[in-house]
RNA sequence: GGAGGGAUGGCUGAGCGGUUGAAAGCGGCGGUCUUGAAAACCGUUGUGGGGUCACACCCACCGGGGGUUCGAAUCCCUCUCCCUCCGCCA
């Protein structure tokens, strides 16, 4: 949520981020309607205010045993007012709310114009030593043909887009996430293992509803979701653990398993385990002060950085446009891994500094230094992505006899060195 | 699953129909004292909204929602969550 104010005393800056965003929202409508509702709740205060004086005196007059039936009459026709009013309040209170609600981040002015996807700049690129080979196998041959992989299995359990691994791929997927929560907590964040399941609260808190609520999973007669990521027990935990300004930042690393229904992306990567229901992922949240948001997300993105580097994995740095930009990111990184499989570069990461949209929604403030009380920054990173880091160490590390070879970094956690053979 | 008990400010915990936004203690902040610190003493200290250049001031909030009443933290209903005991269980 953006701060309302800026509607009314800034509203050329929101529209021209609505543009950049190509979002079709009447800010006039908005405006009326924090308008009317200020207005509205003056009145109604000051209703209150006089209902309140009278019992008051009413208390007192009873006491000294004085005739109180004018009086009555006066509060019983005010009490009835100040319902209708309130009734009213409710009503145009709600309706701004859901518009505010709709309203996506302000964009960060160093952000790139663009219109979308096809107009994000590649900022920093580490490519194959060697040009991609032809015919080289992509995830799902090495997968079947060194049993490690069982797609069809997977769907007998549970239809399209799930995965089963076993054998050694079960072993590398969970050295994988092994090894990047190791290497984040010798950076200093703490490692969190939330809850994978979700109360609506926490998410509309972190923005997924309602703008992603059509992908997410829901348990059936409870007030429960599945976590689209791990951001979303993070973040609210950070809110819960109660910050001042000597425990900022707040970094914490956070592995959960994510569930996402993927609607609107039928027929994209269908084959394989790219894009997955259920996917395993480890997530870096920061909670900053708003000074040092920018500075932070350049902390993030090195901190996933490393797992690539790490796993000596060629991939690139993209930023995203401003047409690409997500509902609740200000700025957005995405760390691409080469896929020689597949002779393209697919995203392990995605590094957003949400400035203080998520705080406003949640009312999330520590304590500065000066004693006031000020809205934290929040950010989040994805560090990795392990199903597709999976993918990545098949394609990048297949040799021509057709056995992987296992990165040194992950060696340790295998216990292995090579896969088939 | 069965039987009870509870939810009050950063924390502990009083209040149980009117002047209580809420005692007291702890913690936090400021000060006196001290070379410095501790202790002691004095003062101060909830959140949100409206309003203001900033104050002042006004309103709401005692787990959520609804009700009774001129008036509710206090009474009634309901939901949620937590705790204790028993059963079951990875």
């Amino acid at each position: 949520m953006i701060d309302q104010n800026l509607i009314i005393e800034n509203k050329d800056l929101v529209q021209k981020n609505l543009k950049l965003r190509k979002k079709d929202i009447d800010l006039d409508r908005i405006e009326n309607s924090i308008n009317g509702f200020k207005k509205l709740k003056f009145e109604l205060d000051n209703l209150r205010s006089k209902k309140k004086s009278s019992s008051k005196e009413f208390g007192k007059k009873r006491a000294a045993k004085e005739d109180v039936s004018a009086l009555t009459k006066e509060l019983e026709a005010l009490s009835q007012e100040i319902d209708r009013t309130e009734a009213r309040l409710d009503e145009i209170q709600k309706e701004k709310n859901d518009m505010l609600l709709q309203l996506p981040n302000l964009i960060h002015e160093s952000v790139p114009r663009g219109a979308g996807e096809e107009d994000n700049p590649v900022i920093a690129e580490y490519p194959p030593a060697s040009e991609p080979d032809e015919d080289h196998p992509d995830h799902i041959d090495l997968g079947e043909e060194l049993d490690i992989i069982d797609f069809t299995g997977a769907v007998e359990l549970a239809g399209s887009r799930f995965v089963l691994l076993q054998g050694k791929g079960a072993r590398l997927h969970r050295a994988i996430t092994s090894f990047m929560l190791d290497m984040h907590a010798k950076a200093g964040f703490l490692e969190i293992y939330p809850p994978f399941l979700s109360r609506k609260e926490p998410l509309e808190k972190t923005g997924q509803i309602p703008d992603k609520e059509e992908d997410l999973y829901k348990i059936e007669g409870e007030d429960l979701y599945l976590v689209p990521t791990a951001e979303v027990p993070l973040i609210n935990y950070g809110k819960y653990l109660k910050a001042d300004h000597s425990r900022l930042p707040l970094r914490m690393s956070g592995f959960s398993t994510s569930f996402r229904k993927e609607a609107g992306s039928y027929g994209k990567d269908i084959r394989g385990m790219i894009r997955v229901h259920q996917f395993d992922k480890v997530e870096l949240v920061s909670i900053v002060h708003p000074d040092n948001s920018s500075e932070e997300m350049e902390f993030l993105r090195n901190s996933a950085e490393n797992i690539l580097r790490a796993l000596e994995l060629p991939y690139r740095v993209v930023e995203l446009c401003t047409g690409d930009l997500g509902f609740t990111a200000a700025k957005t990184y995405d760390l691409e891994v080469w896929m020689p499989g597949q002779k393209r570069y697919r995203e392990v990461s995605s590094i957003s500094n949400t400035t203080d949209f998520q705080a406003r929604r949640m009312n999330f403030k520590f304590k500065d230094i000066d004693g006031k009380k000020k809205f934290v920054h929040t950010l989040n990173a994805s560090g990795l992505a392990v199903g597709r880091t999976f993918i990545a160490v098949l394609e990048n590390y297949w040799n021509a006899d057709g056995t992987i070879s296992i990165p040194q970094a992950l060696q340790p956690y295998t216990g292995f060195d090579k896969i088939g053979g």
